[in-house]
RNA sequence: GCGAGAGUGGCGGAAUGGCAGACGCGCCGGACUUAGGAUCCGGUGGGCAACCAUGAGGGUUCAACUCCCUCCUCUCGCACCA
């Protein structure tokens, strides 16, 4: 009667394969459900998060199945990437042998785990098969406009030749392999999409998604889209030209006393040589460059610039202002100019008050500034002053007539500005997909002909440690005739941004073989929306930006269906656990620390920290190898959806496995052990009263729980703790009921019950007992079962009394009992008129079949 | 810094305006047993009690873990990690 996880495992999990279970067909015999979890890249085998994902999404999937629709449950691999690149530097591995040797082996983890994936569909975005067809988006992206070139700055590390990730770049400026080598910016070409022509779109596109998505995620992504309305202004340059800015506060513009530039932007160094600034100016420009962008975006950043030498015309005031370069600005946000109004913004204010410049105070509060004596800007609205024909207007009116007088005027014009920028999608690396251009020396820039996609990846390079992207080194490859003139040209060595894989791959997946296009309309007709989504809150930004704009995008090419791809999405929570650290020897993996917590290296006390992140660098880890082997999948399954609700990080406990496994292992003896007397049971449990009766008040009531916790809240820890109440109480019963025919009928339908909730919990457990009880088929392909409401519905009502805010009784009562008779039952409860005695009864609240609440004076 | 979250027994959590602590872990006790770190049964927030308890302080309400304000602590994201 042992629960033996690792036999029953392998059992189902050949049987399901065998039977091709989870396959589904394209065409549609039920209604469809598309369940996708984010599919993971091959880092080398599963972590806990992953677990914990996969889980998720499998929970949704068998359930939906056992609802009678047919789901579409994919999976596959986010291929390319900085990490295979990495293992090749550091051991010398081809990032292809790297990566396929890492899919091969994870996908038999996740195949041990049971989830219920249709493998027929599985692809790996490094293959050309797969990205071919992102070439070809990115040709109709050129064609449409939607893709272009600008010069955007970069980690550059001399010593590698090559650019970094910021994730590349040490905390003090400096390479992640050369830690003595200063990383600088370098300016390249770049290739960018056009994301931004479409952020009004994926900000209404919200409206759709509220309800179906998290709350926070909408308003993470509303605020990364950043609307915000103002103006764009022209200042004209006293020598001719003008600089353009965007601000909010048209309003102020009176009050603009100087200007900021970002250092990076070019008119810095022209103004800097002109007025014979140059040394200083590029002194402070190449300082600005090493400081990193967080910092540079924070509040307690010290303010820094310096006067360029130029100037330009305050087109209100008609005075000349300085022009300076500040650390603050940003190049590529807005037009990499403000001007400044150090009365009314408190990052000008700092700024003027370190270079001693001139406040103009503009905008009047309540109570009047003065530019002499205010120590912060004053940022609200008020009524504008010094502000020539519109002196004595309120702000917000001031913002829109000065608006109109701009563009009146021609200066000037209202303008929508996003801090959404366009999305840079050039990368100089090599495990990466190619992006399709030959660059020519005569007709520049020329897209590879759609005829002679793919540009395949040669994956034969000999990947050495050599400096610099070994695509760029690959003569062989690089050296192509000009689809235009015929001449010698080069091939772009650069290759996408990884993040252009995830943007597209679930509909792939609805159509994962099509040779001869992308995708077939007709079946993202059918199978789009993505109807559940899960994934880490770690994308809630740009992954999810990502794939929203890409698919609005490949509609209006009439390829995708519908406006937004992921009709619900889940985001769960990280796995975390504590943090063991020895003396001695630094962070400890669980192994190896001994069971008095002492490290088994020296003896040392270890330090147990508080619960974070599991990652490899903290070695607060547990392999999930390790885990099936000696629990069982269906204990790590259960366990990561047990110990806490989705969305919430979830604390990684030994313990609390061994009690997942424990209630499984419970589960089981419950049913092996009552096996015959289930299997020889009737199947007609009618209403017999009695305990028969009790028996199935307790399976409906939990059955409704469970399908509601599962279906409506996503909850699935306490539809857990429904299930385990239920076979605590089955426990209780007695032997002789088990066999008798008045009780034996309900008890069989309670065991079936039960199975079938467990099923998508524990799938192998619930299969192997549905088997030992004599049932037909497999547990998971069953229907899931229709709570009878009769049944559930509770006889009794518990009322509890409060008066004036404590709780004094409770009174049961009927559960049909009318409001009248529940108060007269309250007032005449002993209880209660000990309280009330002598006294005046002000109010009484009555809160239906739940609660009465009195207050007396 | 900006943005988004979280904070409840010894621990994970439950309760989304209506009995605070479901369920699980741990701990305590009992049964079975040659044995128990297996299994089964029971108990378990604090306080002798009145009562007190949901990070701290205030507010709204008949009623606040839940809503509002102020503060503290922690976690995640910030555009080349995926």
């Amino acid at each position: 009667m042992k629960y033996k996880a690792g036999a029953i495992e392998g059992k189902w999990q050949k049987r399901w394969d065998d039977e091709r279970l989870f396959r589904c067909p394209d065409d549609l015999s039920a209604p469809k459900y598309y369940c996708l979890e984010m599919f993971p890249y091959p880092s080398g085998r599963i972590h806990m998060g992953h677990v914990r994902v996969y889980t998720i999404g499998d929970l949704i999937a068998r359930f939906k199945r056992m609802r009678g629709y047919q789901v579409l449950h994919p999976i596959g691999w986010d291929a390319f990437g900085l990490p295979a690149e990495n293992a090749a530097h550091r051991h010398g591995t081809h990032p292809a042998k790297w990566t396929y040797e890492n899919i091969d082996f994870m996908r038999q983890q996740l195949k041990e785990l049971g989830i219920s994936y249709d493998w027929e569909r599985e692809f790996a975005t490094c293959t050309p098969d797969y990205y071919r067809w992102e070439q070809l988006f990115f040709l109709w992206m050129i064609k449409d406009g939607l893709a272009y070139r600008k010069r955007a700055s970069l980690n550059w590390c001399e010593e590698c030749q090559t650019v970094l990730a910021n994730e590349q770049v040490n905390r003090d400026g400096t390479c992640f392999i050369h830690d003595q080598t200063p990383v600088t910016q370098r300016e390249l070409d770049q290739w960018f999409l056009g994301i931004t022509k479409y952020a009004d779109e994926l900000l209404a596109g919200h409206e759709e998604l509220r309800g179906g998505w998290p709350e926070n995620i909408l308003e993470m992504q509303k605020n990364w889209i950043g609307r915000s309305e103002g103006a764009e202004i022209d200042f004209p340059l006293p020598g001719g030209g003008k600089i353009t800015v965007f601000t909010t506060r048209p309003d102020t513009v009176y009050g603009a006393t100087f200007m900021s530039m970002a250092p990076e932007h070019p008119l810095v160094m022209e103004f800097a040589r002109k007025a014979g600034r140059e040394k200083e100016v590029r002194e402070f420009v190449e300082r600005v460059a090493r400081q990193d962008r967080i910092a540079r975006t924070s509040e307690d950043l010290e303010k820094e610039g310096i006067f360029t030498g130029g100037h330009c015309v305050n087109p209100l005031t008609g005075k000349e202002i300085p022009i300076f370069a500040a650390n603050f600005v940003l190049y590529d946000y807005g037009t990499g100019a403000v001007m400044a109004v150090p009365a009314h913004d408190q990052r000008d204010f700092e700024f003027a008050k370190k270079y001693r410049l001139h406040v103009e105070v503009v905008i009047q509060p309540e109570e009047e500034l003065s530019s002499e004596t205010m120590t912060c800007a004053y940022e609200g609205p008020g009524r504008m002053a010094g502000s020539g024909p519109f002196t004595g207007k309120d702000s917000e009116e001031g913002k829109r007539d000065i608006t109109r007088h701009f563009e009146e005027k021609g200066i000037g014009r209202g303008k929508v500005q996003y801090r959404l920028r366009d999305w840079g999608i050039s990368r100089q690396r090599y495990w990466g997909c190619p992006i399709p251009v030959i660059h020519c020396r005569k007709c520049g820039i020329v897209p590879v002909p759609e005829k002679d996609l793919p540009v395949v990846l040669p994956e034969d390079l000999p990947y050495t440690r050599e400096k610099g992207n070994p695509l760029a080194l690959a003569d062989s490859w690089t050296r192509v005739a000009c689809p235009s003139c015929g001449a010698q040209a080069r091939r772009e060595t650069d290759t996408f941004d990884t993040f252009f894989e995830s943007s597209w791959y679930f509909l792939r997946y609805i159509d994962p073989k099509n040779g001869l296009e992308p995708l077939d309309p007709a079946k993202m007709k059918a199978w789009m929306p993505v109807d559940q989504y899960v994934g880490g809150v770690e994308h809630a930004c740009m992954h999810l930006i990502y794939a929203r704009f890409f698919h609005k995008y490949l509609r209006d090419r009439g390829l995708a269906h519908g406006n937004e791809p992921f009709q619900r999405l889940l985001s769960q929570g990280m796995v975390c656990m504590a943090t063991q650290e020895c003396p001695k020897h630094g962070w400890r993996y669980p192994e190896e620390v001994d069971a008095a917590g002492m490290c088994m290296q020296c003896g040392e006390k270890v330090a147990v920290g508080r619960s974070m992140k599991m990652s490899k660098s903290k070695r607060n880890v547990v392999e999930p190898s390790a885990l099936v082997e000696r629990y069982g999948a269906d204990t790590a399954r259960l366990f990561s959806l047990f110990a806490a609700p989705p969305e919430k990080d979830l604390d990684w406990s030994e313990q609390g496995v061994e009690g997942a496994f424990r209630f499984l292992g419970r589960a089981y003896r419950l049913v092996a052990q009552r096996q015959k007397a289930v299997s020889a049971a009737s199947r007609q449990a009618g209403d017999s009263g009695g305990k028969g009766r009790r028996v199935r008040q307790v399976t409906h009531r939990t059955l409704r729980k469970v399908t509601g916790d599962i279906e409506e809240r996503y909850h699935y820890n306490t539809a857990i703790s429904a299930i385990m109440e239920m076979v605590n109480f089955l426990y209780l019963v007695e032997d002789g009921e088990w066999e008798s025919p008045e009780t034996s009928p309900a008890l069989r339908e309670a065991v079936e019950v039960l199975l079938l909730m467990l099923s998508p919990f524990a799938p192998h457990l619930a299969d192997e007992l549905w088997e030992k009880i004599g049932c037909e088929g497999m547990a998971c392909r069953q229907p899931w079962p229709e709570a009878d409401d009769d049944m559930a519905r509770a006889e009794e009502i518990l009322v509890v009394v409060q008066i004036n805010g404590k709780l004094r009784s409770r009174i049961t009562a009927d559960a049909d009992a009318t409001e009248e008779e529940i108060r007269s039952m309250v007032l005449n409860d002993p209880r209660v008129r000990e309280y009330t005695e002598g006294k005046t009864l002000k109010k009484l609240v009555y809160v239906p079949r739940k609660l009465v609440s009195i207050v007396t004076s």
